[in-house]
DNA sequence: ATGATGATTGGGG
DNA sequence: CCCCAATCATCAT
């Protein structure tokens, strides 16, 4: 695999700070970084480089659905993401909706 | 260097 | 719910 872009060491060293039982927003990571374009964002984690070491399953929609995983928009692989989110403490609908505002991550 | 793509978003019909 | 434009780091030519 490549090396890793500044741009990325960035996103999964922002991302490391959101706390186990919270998750955070392609926007809202985007603007943490300075960058206008949550996509960008989402580029860096296409292939969860350092996983787990990076929470890539702590980011979801700015409209609270489940996002991505994995590579994938829906799928296994998104099945598993909901698993993993629940087990932290996420409380998610079954399509994939996190429930409760409270749990998204602001960053300081 | 140039053009296409994507794990988005916000606005509109 | 579906469709469209804006935005920007990567990738393929």
């Amino acid at each position: 695999m490549p090396l890793p872009t500044p741009f990325q060491n960035r996103v999964y060293a922002t991302l490391c700070t959101v706390p186990r039982g919270y998750v955070t927003t392609y926007g809202r990571l985007a603007a943490a970084l300075g960058c206008g374009s949550p996509r960008a964002v989402g580029m860096a984690l296409r292939h969860n480089p350092f996983a787990p070491r990076v929470p890539c399953h702590r980011v979801i929609a700015a409209d609270l659905s489940i996002g991505g995983f994995n590579g994938q928009t829906s799928g296994p692989e998104i099945a598993r993401k909901i698993n993993l989110l629940r087990s932290e403490g996420i409380t998610l609908s079954d399509d994939g909706h996190l429930l409760d505002p409270a749990q998204v991550w602001d960053f300081e």
